[in-house]
DNA sequence: GTTATTATGTTACTATATAACATTACTTTA
DNA sequence: TAAAGTAATGTTATATAGTAACATAATAAC
């Protein structure tokens, strides 16, 4: 099986290249906007682009640097604000985590799925489903303001190490 | 326009027929599948099924009688709890709060439309979407256990209220 | 450099949800 | 039908999530 790209979310990716990478798609939006990725925002985004788990407020506030433990939550809330409103991140609303948006200069609203098992969290375009979407509101004349569509489940890779620890049982 | 059904979310449907069917058909189900709906899990669904605006556990916990104001939380939490597993609520993931389910006996897991005008939400099988969805994962290789797909925005009486209300403004 | 604006700090609080264990109510069956 | 087992609810306490209101600091605009 041949894949055309690298998945962020093979279990090995090279994650250092893909938090800077959005830190600096973020700075250039944020430049392109004039609006101020400032050292708390910048430093939340990077503590959200850790992993591709989705992280707590609660959680970040304990990582948040100078003076850990002793940042407010008001402060996070308001850097999570703002990176929302820029686009930057996704709140997983079933989870009340947010995570890293990988399509920060393209549309937003994609279709987040969630592993229940390595918790990670994948971000689908998946256009044919956005389409479906758009019609079905068409028809209920409802006009839309936001998306929230989350998908939680098992992935592929652990499915398969599912499928390996069965086999190596029997 | 001719509707060939009268939509529970017109402004002036007969509500408490809504409400007493839902309740039956609770009792049914919960009878069918041996589960007890004890009368707090009862009220709490019947105090869910007040309107078609989705209810906040806190709110909820107002209301209970007797003793309203005595119960605690965690009695308003395990009922709800309860009434998930049974698909005779849904959880809006995006407003903490809970509303009745309409297709009890079917399918779960519809499009849940929310008005931010009118707080109104609206449930829709909308099988094409779902059919995206399951193709979508199917690519994806994910399997599903729970999807959250939420939509809000203006809803069609809203909208045109709205309108209405510009029109005469003009 | 002063003023205006934006961001962050501080204090306090509101809102949402669960853990752990005690008691009560129903169900089973001896 | 009394005893035992199971399921539901009560009680106390606490964990987790998020915001309001006002003070101070940092940056931008003039």
């Amino acid at each position: 099986m041949a894949l055309s790209f690298i998945s962020p979310l093979l279990p090995h990716h090279d994650h250092n290249r893909c938090r800077e990478k959005a830190l600096q798609t973020a700075d250039r939006i944020c430049d392109n906007r004039g609006v101020r990725l400032t050292p708390m925002r910048r430093q939340v985004l990077e503590l959200i682009w850790e992993s591709h788990k989705a992280i707590k407020a609660y959680d970040l506030l304990e990582r948040i640097t100078p003076k850990a433990g002793t940042t407010k939550p008001v402060t996070v809330y308001r850097a999570l604000n703002f990176l929302m409103e820029q686009g930057l991140i996704h709140k997983v609303e079933s989870l009340n985590a947010f995570i890293g948006c990988s399509f920060s200069d393209h549309q937003h609203q994609q279709l987040l799925l969630t592993c229940s098992n390595c918790q990670e969290v994948e971000e689908r375009p998946a256009e044919a489903v956005m389409e479906a979407i758009d019609r079905e509101l068409e028809q209920a004349s409802f006009t839309i303001y936001y998306k929230a569509i989350e998908i939680h489940g098992l992935c592929t890779h652990c499915a398969k190490i599912d499928a390996t620890a069965n086999h190596i049982i029997e």
